[in-house]
DNA sequence: GATTGATCATAC
DNA sequence: GTATGATCAATC
C-alpha cells in the first residue's frame, strides 16, 4: 500500500493518476478482490481509494489525511458526471448538539477540506470496469459556508430543542438528515419526550445530490 | 425518476 | 455497540 502522501499537492497528483482507470485495475494492482455487486459490499470504492491514496485514518474520528487536514469523498456519478446519491457526512451526536455551534461541528470541520473523486455508478456497467473521473479539491465558497450553516443550524436546533422526532430527510436545502445505523430496530438517545430522554434511531447528515452535482459543475467550468 | 428511510461490510 | 465506508430499495 503507498505510504501517505506528505502534501495535498501529492495527494492531488496521486488522485489525478487513478483518472481514466477502471476500478477492476487499480483494486488489481493493490491486490484487492473488486467485486460483482455493491449490494453487500457498499463500502467499497471508498475504502478502495483510500488504500489507492495512502489514507490512514481507519476508524478514527479524523480527516482520511489527518496531516493535510483533508477528507476524502468518493462521488458515484452518472455518464454525465452528475452524482447519483447523496454523500455521507457524518453521524449526528444527537445527545450534545444542543451545546454545539454550527464552527467546531462535526460537519464543519468534515466540510472544510475535501477531496471529490467521482467514480463511474451506472448501473450497465460492470463494477470492475467502471472508471475514476479527475478529482476535485474543494473547500466551500462563503455562500456554500453560509448555506450549510442555514442547514445545520435548523437542524442541530430541531433536536436541541427536543424535536428529533420531527426532523426529517424532507428537511434542510443542502445538508439534511437520515437515518445512519446498521437497521431500523438500533436505538440511542436524544433529547426530548417526558423524562428528557427519548429513544430513537441514530442519525447522520448527508449533502443533497444537488449540492454536489453544483461543485461538479463548478469544477467543470 | 427522484427521494427518503433502511440497510450492508468491516474494524475495534 | 461505535466508528468507518456508503448504496439499496421502497415509496413518493
Amino acid at each position: 500500500m503507498p505510504a501517505p502522501p506528505e502534501s495535498e499537492a501529492e495527494l492531488f497528483e496521486r488522485a489525478r493518476g487513478l483518472a481514466g482507470r477502471s476500478l477492476g485495475e487499480v483494486s488489481a494492482e493493490l491486490g484487492i478482490a473488486c467485486p460483482d455487486t455493491l449490494k453487500r459490499a457498499k463500502g467499497f470504492v471508498g475504502m478502495l481509494l483510500e488504500r489507492a491514496l495512502g489514507a490512514t485514518a481507519g476508524s478514527k474520528d479524523v480527516p482520511d489525511f489527518p496531516d493535510l487536514g483533508v477528507e476524502l469523498k468518493s462521488l458515484p456519478v452518472d455518464r454525465e458526471g452528475k452524482p447519483r446519491e447523496s454523500t455521507f457526512v457524518c453521524t449526528m451526536p444527537l445527545s450534545d448538539v444542543a451545546e454545539m455551534q454550527w464552527l467546531g461541528s462535526r460537519v464543519q470541520r468534515k466540510l472544510a477540506r475535501v477531496l471529490f473523486v467521482p467514480v463511474e455508478a451506472t448501473p450497465e456497467v460492470a463494477i470492475a470496469a467502471r472508471r475514476i473521473g479527475g478529482p476535485i479539491l474543494w473547500t466551500a465558497s462563503a455562500e456554500e459556508e453560509a448555506a450549510l450553516r442555514r442547514d445545520w443550524d435548523e437542524l442541530a436546533g430541531l433536536v436541541g430543542a427536543g424535536h428529533v422526532e420531527s426532523v426529517t430527510a424532507h428537511l434542510g436545502e443542502y445538508l439534511q438528515v437520515r437515518p445512519k445505523a446498521a437497521h431500523s430496530r438500533v436505538r440511542t438517545l436524544a433529547p426530548g419526550g417526558d423524562d428528557g430522554l427519548v429513544s430513537v434511531n441514530p442519525k447522520g447528515f448527508y449533502l443533497r445530490t444537488k449540492f454536489t452535482a453544483a461543485i461538479v459543475a463548478r469544477a467543470l467550468r
